[in-house]
DNA sequence: AATGAATGAGCTTTCATTCAT
DNA sequence: AATGAATGAAAGCTCATTCAT
């Protein structure tokens, strides 16, 4: 997650899980208003509590708390509780998937694609865990904005896969069906190695295994590693919009 | 689901989405004494309330209706709310799986084997919706419950996935990392054409492009095929235990 | 207000205007369950407040106090405050019109009838100041109970009016449009010298000046005293149905 | 209500229910300060917003937004939310007597200037329907304002009514019973024909029973008709602005 | 073995009012 | 003369849990 370099709560250790006060929120960000800020204040508030809290125990109380804020400011930004999740959750979404594409950015194969914006993938789960847990919920709270994320991600990897179809270096299929399939192998590991072990990270030798599987799954002609100088450009140019 | 003979509500159409009195409760199960029918009749409640809502409005108040006792009557089989969904939760894990080996057992190659368990799986999806909603919920309700559940069925893969990577039917590898990211793919595809097509069959088409993948992600010798008649022996043996 | 002789909080003197603890709650009704007196004692405790507190400040905290239940206990019996609202407002208008006939019952004339019928209704505004506070409210917060209170009270005199236009003891006319302006002369006489004056009576130049009035307002055939021994007989017979 | 012709909103047609944007706030008034102007907006929101919702609904922001000031705005003009309360009543108060003392204005008899005075009231009612709705509620959230109100109609009434009594053409008896008998009547034929029928105007038969009952009630020597000349005079010169 | 009345803490949300600008 | 962000108390209502019967 290259692109998002403004320091945040609990970015680079394990995730804290105090709902305390927001850290980050008294940077003043240029040409931002004192609405804008204390909205700003309260979003990151809530992706904090989201954290440690599932929806229900995310109190409006433990959110403004977390904000510094009263609790019917609170109700001067968004219109409901159901509104800010959905606002976090779609923050998240754009982060990171700007977060994949950025990593991925300088590859010179799908291969390597995938191997950059699977890293790029787990570094904003540590420093975001919120995702997971939002995500993990929002099947009740919010199906629309759980079906929105996926759909949303899973349509970023679809030009990128049919390119590579196209070049042999992946092999023809439903594009779609691969990058569902895709999807699930992070966030599974992620899940795994990231979010249970508390904000490790994942250790190399299950990163490499899981490439080895990653790239079974593209498949490719059996001589796609010959053939990057060819695809490169091509991968290079895709997915880059967030 | 070869194994589950017990008639369930909404087991042959799509789920049944309104919480209402459990209808096979009234079962008699020889041998059962009215404790235990009692006991039965408010798991099997729970299980339906938990299709439709999610833990916190999932309340007792509706368990108790839909199973047709009175409140006070929960807490002489259950101590808590969460005791009950752990239970929920256990009982579908072990039913998953019995349900996924019972699919497999007639499998004559390790491929055949994931073939008839996925299948086995999405019929398990359709036919019980809340494993889905109760597993994405387990997180913060009971992270415990979500653990033992994934890790039980990773455990269950890992002895097919050994033998069949001896046999070189399987290319050689951490057989947990793949154990778990084959337990993604089929939970992806199952939420995405099972769960959000609300109950529908997951489309033969669909179904064939995931095996696709999957028969990659297995990779083998690249004649897997023709050491079959090795391998399900093997196969034939593993991972029964519920 | 003859026909409810059991004792009422504040029914002598003038109305308690501290929403204490309801105290004839406690009175036990034969043949009534512990729920059913729970429900009379919240229904009475609402009436109470009500007479010192408008809608919105007739907290349900104030209403459970007075009953002396817990918060929770009201929603065992009500659904939500405007239901008990409406539960208060037709019991007080069952028991107005209850009154009235009773207090009218051996009238031998209609003027007899009205003035026993005004007299019973001042009585019981004494003893129920409830019922005029609630109806003042009534216009928003429950339309539909507003319009069936004075419906149902304008309805009762419907017939008993009509049969003594019939026998020229009351001038011939609508009699929908003097009912409205009897029971408006009532209310208005009642807010002003009962609600007014915090409980005290209606003195009794005021009492005869408005009768004389009344008197006029039935107008009829100039010796209507003189027919009251032909005219009784029907009036006996009418409005008595509650 | 011929004295008042500042056009007002839905003046003609029926009274339009939602609280938006106040119109003839814009239109400038000579010799009015910008102060001024704000502060008439205001009472003007205020009385639009008391149309459609009760005391406690009508809050500073639905005014304040009507009115197209801010909220902090309201507190330059107001003290206190009751404070904008009384004056509407005070100004309604002012309004309604004044419109109906111009209807009677020409009145020949004092049964014409009932007739007259009864006209214009409901004329009042159904451009003015928050008169209505703000008196019902004045007895919990201003007493003093309720009171105030009906007195000074009550007040206003009296010497119109000994004049007339002096006269024979309205039957001795205490004149302020008899005012408040007529108040009681109009307030219960505009709530139940205007104000229930959402701003119709009173049925040409309803208001004619009715005058025939207010005829009844005033009563006089009989030959009131043809004392007529004799008190016009005398009605004419009474009964004014306050 | 079962009932269902009762509890009371805790939730989201609204709103009159204040105050720095 | 006006703004609008911020406050914080208090409301209605829900619910897991207890307990007398």
């Amino acid at each position: 997650m290259s692109g998002d370099r403004r320091p945040r709560p609990g970015a680079t250790g394990p995730p804290d899980r105090r709902p305390t006060r927001v850290q980050s929120a008294d940077v003043s960000v240029p040409n931002e208003s004192k609405g804008e800020r204390t909205r700003r204040k309260l979003l990151e508030a809530a992706e904090q509590v989201l954290v440690t809290y599932d929806y229900h125990d995310a109190s409006i109380a433990k959110i403004t708390e977390a904000a510094g804020v009263a609790q019917g400011t609170f109700y001067l930004y968004f219109s409901s509780k159901k509104d800010i999740f959905d606002q976090v959750v779609a923050e998240l979404n754009r982060q990171v998937r700007h977060a994949m594409t950025e990593a991925a950015r300088g590859a010179t194969s799908r291969l390597e694609a995938e191997r950059l914006g699977f890293a790029g993938f787990f570094r904003f789960t540590r420093e975001h865990p919120a995702l997971y847990r939002v995500i993990r919920q929002a099947e009740f709270v919010s199906p629309s904005a759980l079906r929105n994320h996926y759909e949303k991600i899973a349509e970023g990897y679809l030009s990128p896969l049919q390119d590579a179809m196209a070049t042999g270096e992946v092999t023809l299929g439903d594009p779609m069906i691969l990058a569902w399939s895709l999807m699930a192998v992070g966030e599974a590991i992620g899940m795994r190695w990231i979010i249970w072990d508390e904000g490790k990270e994942v250790p190399a030798e299950v990163f490499e295994e899981m490439m080895k599987i990653i790239t079974r799954m593209l498949g490719g002609s059996g001589h796609a590693e010959s053939t990057e100088g060819l695809v490169n450009t091509t991968t290079r140019r895709r997915g880059e919009k967030v």
